[in-house]
DNA sequence: CCGTATAGTTGTTAATACCAACTAAAAACC
DNA sequence: GGTTTTTAGTTGGTATTAACAACTATACGG
């Protein structure tokens, strides 16, 4: 087999294995506050963003925006969320975080970046380093693909 | 702020990203071919571990055994899968591929395993080395975490 | 002013995923 | 050997996730 097959496949691999223990993990942190994952990366990407609207929020969450409404539906029952009209076009909704949704997410965040923290606590610095920069540029090679 | 605190928060930026973009690419990838996401894993599991039961399965995916249940089920419809009685114990049954099970398995995970061959054809091959390393250091650090 | 395009919502369907309740079989324990 | 407990898997119930299509209401271009 080719080097760069097989490399292709065990980096498929690996990239497999990351994700799905990061995906359980995650159900299990974020769960037993009060929002499911994607209710958690909707508060995420409006704490990065800044208010959005609907179709910008689906955009960077890559959903369909009627999936989008209603996760952020769910959210807006359970006041995490604000949607007021935009006066610049009535059709349109922004997003913004509640005090209790930036509250939340940011208690969320501190979990998991302290769950984050502990499991590189005996890694050695200049190794985390470097796998930042790589799994960075495999995220822009991925997005680049899309 | 520390600096591990910092890498840590920076690495659960990086592998959320990474994730994201994944998780999008593959519902794209697969759900042209016959079967969902969950399915497919499930696919790939028992190529990987050979025939498993129920519970051995809902195990490595990290899956209530319920959740196992009807994804099997699904797999078992479509004749991807097979379900045979365990003689050993008559609770039990043994899940085990169809050849047209493996046969699509193949299929899906040549197409995935070229995506990241494309991915990663511009990127120096000891940078990915670095990055699979990494990448499964982190996993297990994860999985030691459960 | 009118046709077309856009922003969001709602209907529909299917998959994902948990817990709890259930059936049937196996194991453990007197 | 019979009774209790445990285990394997299924089913019921509920909520979330997610796409596509159809719909409403507004905006915009001629």
């Amino acid at each position: 087999m080719p080097s760069d097959t097989r490399r292709a496949k065990e980096l498929y691999e690996a990239v497999n294995q990351l994700i799905r223990v990061h995906q359980f993990r995650d159900r299990d942190y974020i769960c037993c506050h009060d929002v499911s994952v994607a209710q958690c990366y909707a508060l995420e990407t409006l704490v990065k963003r800044g208010p959005l609207r609907l179709q910008a929020l689906a955009d960077e969450m890559y959903l369909d925006k009627s999936t989008a409404s209603r996760v952020v539906d769910s959210l807006l029952r359970k006041k995490y969320v604000l949607k007021t009209p935009d006066p610049s076009d009535q059709r349109a909704v922004q997003l913004s975080l509640t005090l209790e949704g930036e509250a939340l997410y940011q208690t969320i965040h501190q979990d998991l970046v302290s769950e984050e923290a502990l499991m590189i606590k005996d890694v050695p610095p200049e190794i985390v380093d470097g796998a930042l920069t790589l799994i960075r540029q495999l995220t822009q090679a991925a997005r680049n693909r899309l």
